[in-house]
DNA sequence: AGTGTGACACTAA
DNA sequence: GTTAGTGCCACAC
């Protein structure tokens, strides 16, 4: 399943399943997926989707605790939407990852998941 | 087929 | 705490 295909498909799996007012990040997302290191593929995957279905893209943040699509000028628009379901962000544009941040039930737990 | 670019992450300074 | 440099993989030209 190395396809990226399959990758694509995980990663739009994973962010329908984030929580309202929980974020995941992309490296989060590429390492569930089982491709670590990928971490560009999966904003790559939010691009290509882009408001296709119902799918939460807007709980997707960089490891910073920022969002990254402030180049796209949708940056504000994303932190409204994250504002919108509880997630404060600080003058710099950064949240607290360490509260924000969702893991899957399959990998419950605070450190890396080696699931998949 | 090779080069450049990108909704990133990690380490070092 | 921050900014800069390097590595990463897939896609567009």
């Amino acid at each position: 399943m190395t396809e990226p295909a399959a990758f694509r498909a995980r990663v739009l799996a994973l962010v329908a399943r984030i929580p309202e007012g929980r974020v995941m990040t992309y490296g989060q997302l590429a390492l569930l997926a089982g491709q670590p290191g990928a971490a560009r593929q999966a904003g790559f995957v939010m691009n290509s989707l882009m408001g296709e279905g119902e799918l939460p893209w807007q709980r997707v943040i960089n490891a910073q605790g920022r969002v990254s699509t402030h180049r796209l000028g949708f940056g504000d628009m994303q932190e409204q939407l994250l504002a919108a379901e509880g997630v404060i962000f600080d003058a710099t544009g950064r949240c607290d990852l360490s509260r924000l941040q969702w893991w899957p039930e399959e990998a419950a737990h605070t450190g890396p998941a080696p699931l998949l």
